[in-house]
RNA sequence: GGAUCUAUAGUGUAGCGGUUUAUCACGUCUCCCUGUCACGGAGAAGACCACGGGUUCGAAUCCCGUUAGAUCCGCCA
């Protein structure tokens, strides 16, 4: 037996006690003629007090990784912060597993140390405590994640990670066939058709935690490699799928960081656009978008002629707003593309602008009546003949200022279901294109507009969505052979097209599907939440930078030209192609 | 594909045209220390200031380029 306890669990009543205690030298307290050490292992920090001539003789330093054996014994002086702080333990033998070099930043929560060289160092970065924690949330939530979904009758079942690419959608990372030159697997980007296949095939309900691939460009909440608690279930409407996602979230907040999650609210798509200029509102403070296009009708600004004009009413900020943050605020806006946005700052009963002097003062006076506006109060203008461009701007501004004006509350969830989608998009050549996946079904009393006019129908996707984070999406799927035909039709596919993107699929809805629904649920973002960190790396044990490079292992990496010969490759100069 | 920011001992930082022999903290090394727990005290070592050009009498500092990283827009059905 290598150890009789873990670090973190020694306590009183062990008075007395020989133990064996391993784990890694944490921090050294040499005093002289009395040496005390922090073993460090998952568990937690225990203090051993070590005799200084053995301590010389092993020449202990930091990080190496040793096995104590001593006796358990009361502290002259308590240590409150430590779980283990009222007893030591009195070393009487000491094996050095294994020593170490210098690590290159200190093994603490509070490091500073760049990303960068944490993430080529991991396995050291992974033994701060902090870290610990971090995987244990996610072990966490996976674990009561299935438990929730066994107790209600689903059953697990894993779909192949090398499959046919359907040039739809994220970019496949492709991996290459070698018997069958020149083909290529994909690597999936959701099980969303075998999970359709398989309710099909009478499973009924069906969850993975699934590993999914998409070859899109990185951000800090985004991996190219990620996992999704995925599921589908048969017989079911829409309230049948939120019902188990509501309940399968509230279990793991509980279950894992002990928080009872609020009721899910509901709210329209088009709503979230127009008050909170974006698809995943923030819920947790209020500052909502007006319209304001009619107030400023005609107001004498040639500049707002003809626009959708949106404002943002910041309360009682005015003052706190200096040209530099104008400045700033205009940046950020002109990320969305729009000409920029303007302050109103409204003092002693009046607009004060650049702007205003263009403005009628009729129109500046409703408008103020309109949005209620008081001495101090900003408000942030922004006109654009693309509505949604304008709510975008607005929308990351208010997400700003809710942040500096310390308007988020941290330990505040505000969960929502985002529904009613539209189904479809126009394109700028003015075609139709799904919004989600062709496959997803319109909302019942929609279905007349899939001949008049399809920008009218809506999907029945939901997206969940917690303190402005994108937690899940789903929808119900088309089961009538007749409806998807006319999607395919609108979105303009040929026969040849569905034959080659997804002919097995299409073969398989001619032979009796049920109504079906489902929905996936992004691990790394749902451990984030957990995590309360804003980088999904922190939840990743070895994640890749913004490049889809890991530093750790140095991928991805040229082969031997052997290697792809034999599938058939050739890798043209400065190029890497097809691996994977 | 585009925008912004960053790069200085092992780590994190200061410096932002000339008092620099480059600041400070942590870490490391040596010595002292019997109750520490952010131990304390004394001392020491450690940096081609990312790389390549340019401006200048003079560049870590200003400019251009390259590389690497971060954040965002596009993208992510």
């Amino acid at each position: 037996m290598l150890r009789t306890h873990n670090c973190g669990e020694l306590r009183l009543e062990n008075v007395g006690e020989e133990v064996i205690l391993c784990g890694w030298v944490d921090t050294i307290r040499n005093l002289g003629s009395l040496v005390f050490v922090d073993l460090r292992d998952k568990y937690g920090l225990t203090q051993l007090n070590i005799d200084p001539k053995l301590f010389e003789n092993l020449a202990i330093k930091n990080e190496y990784c040793i096995q104590v054996k001593g006796v358990v014994r009361k502290r002259q002086e308590i240590n409150p912060h430590l779980p283990t702080g009222e007893i030591e333990l009195a070393v009487s033998n000491i094996t050095v597993f294994s020593k170490s070099k210098l690590p290159p930043f200190e093994i603490k929560d509070d490091t500073n140390a760049l990303e960068d060289t944490r993430m080529e160092y991991r396995y050291l970065d992974l033994r701060r405590p902090i870290m610990q924690r971090y995987m244990k949330i996610r072990s966490d939530l996976s674990r009561y994640a299935r438990e929730y979904l066994y107790q209600n009758d689903f059953q697990e079942i894993d779909t192949p990670t090398l499959i046919k690419s359907t040039p739809e959608g994220a970019r496949d990372f492709l991996v290459p066939s070698r018997i069958y030159k020149g083909c290529f697997y994909a690597l999936p980007q959701s099980p969303q058709l075998y999970k359709q296949l398989l309710m099909i095939a009478g499973t009924d309900r069906y969850f993975q935690l699934a590993h999914c691939y998409r070859d899109e460009d990185q951000r800090a909440d985004r991996q190219p490699e990620f996992m999704q608690i995925d599921c589908e279930m048969s017989f079911v409407d829409r309230d049948d799928v939120l019902k188990i996602i509501e309940g399968l979230l509230k279990y793991v907040f509980k279950k894992t960081i002990d928080v009872d999650l609020p009721d899910f609210v509901r709210m329209d798509y088009s709503y979230a656009i127009d008050k909170y200029g974006c698809d995943k509102p923030d819920m947790r403070f209020e500052m909502l978008l007006n319209d304001v296009t009619d107030s400023l009708q005609n107001c004498g600004f040639k500049a707002y002629d003809g626009k959708t004009i949106i404002a943002l009413k910041v309360d009682d900020y005015a003052d706190k707003v200096s040209r530099k943050h104008q400045d700033a605020d205009n940046l950020l806006a002109k990320k969305y593309r729009v000409f920029g946005v303007s302050h109103l700052k409204y003092e002693n009963g009046q607009f004060v602008s650049s702007i205003v002097k263009n403005i009628n003062q009729e129109n500046l006076e409703k408008l103020a009546a309109r949005l209620d506006v008081k001495d101090n109060d900003l408000l942030i203008i922004c006109a654009d003949s693309d509505a949604t461009r304008a709510k975008s701007a607005l929308g990351a501004l208010r997400l700003a200022y809710g942040k500096e004006m310390g308007l988020i509350d941290k330990n505040v969830y505000k969960p929502l279901f985002l529904i009613n989608w539209p189904m479809f998009e126009k394109t700028a050549e003015g075609n139709y294109e799904c919004l989600s996946n062709p496959f997803t079904r319109p909302v019942d009393e929609d279905l007349p507009f899939l001949e008049t006019d399809p920008s009218k129908v809506r999907s029945t996707s939901y997206d969940t969505v917690i303190n402005g984070v994108e937690l899940s999406s789903g929808a119900l799927r088309i089961h009538d052979s007749d409806v998807q035909k006319k999607v395919f039709e609108i979105i303009g596919l040929s026969d040849e097209d569905i034959e080659t993107r997804f002919g097995f699929l299409v073969k398989a809805l001619q032979y009796g599907v049920p109504p079906e629904g489902g929905f996936g649920i992004g691990v790394e973002r749902l451990a984030m939440e957990l995590a309360k960190t804003d980088n999904v790396r922190d939840v990743v044990a070895f994640p890749k930078n913004l490049k889809g490079f890991e530093p750790l292992s140095s991928c991805p990496s040229k082969v031997p030209e052997a290697d792809t010969d034999v599938l058939g490759l050739k890798i043209v100069e400065d190029e890497q192609n097809g691996q994977s």
